[in-house]
DNA sequence: ATCGATGCAAAGCGTTTGCAGGGGT
DNA sequence: ACCCCTGCAAACGCTTTGCATCGAT
């Protein structure tokens, strides 16, 4: 946290323990209400700031870019897609799409999945980065 | 369109035609800009309506699914995510993350994707489904 | 003629911001 | 003591909804 260069807070270091402690992606207020028992004057707006600080200085990642606007898209065939990580544009990504990819990480993964109560209907890829210029 | 269950409109038309015409991905907003011209009394609501009908009947996808909250994740490694279409949760999915995944995909696709402006900085996979109960 | 779709405006939800006061260094 | 962070409330941006009207079938 220090370590990061940013501040010790108590409010901070709770949404950080929290947020390393489960595995259950939560939303901010998700955080807000966990965090309520032990500290009953936490505003929900230093619930965001503070996940974005984390997130700025990498102790947190953020899933969904929610705030922007949701995008469409109306080609037929599947494909994969590039993401500018700070504008938030998007592209197609020039290259087939591999309808078997997930077998490539794990040829039973599909299964293990229907096993463990999960039935996959398909999967997302997006490349990261920027649009350079 | 009207193969796929919903009414013809003049407006549902418009969208869809301007969504298949373009490989923009763009919002609302843009598509609701973009057919002012033509017509000009179109509502930014029902330009809503009419993507989320393309998208219900399988003629269009929503990228990011905006509107929903943000979630996070506070750990370290990075993994892949599991999805729930239908109510947005994600839990991690249970297999190890593979840095060479895109190489596996194209062996130089982010060498061309430089090439040609995109500087990588990383990939993101879900696999969409739905937790059963 | 029917019933679903449109257009408008207002509400809704998640998120951010302005500002005064508090707490970490 | 300084400055950043907090808490509150109000603003914001994107999306949805209620309702009367319109229009496709």
């Amino acid at each position: 946290l220090e370590a990061a260069g940013c501040r010790y807070t108590r409010q901070r270091a709770a949404v950080y323990a929290y947020l390393a402690s489960v595995d259950s992606h939560p939303t901010a207020e998700d955080v807000f209400y966990a965090l309520r028992n032990r500290l009953p004057r936490i505003s929900l707006a230093t619930v965001y700031t503070s996940l974005e600080t984390l997130v700025s200085v990498g102790l947190a990642t953020r899933l969904v870019a929610a705030g922007g606007a949701a995008r469409y898209d109306g080609r037929g065939e599947r494909h994969y897609h590039l993401r500018d990580e700070e504008t938030g544009e998007v592209r197609d990504l020039p290259a087939s799409f591999d309808d078997e990819l997930l077998d490539k990480i794990d040829p039973q993964l599909v299964e293990r999945l229907a096993a463990s109560g999960f039935r996959v209907s398909g999967y997302r890829l997006e490349v990261l980065g920027r649009f350079e210029r």
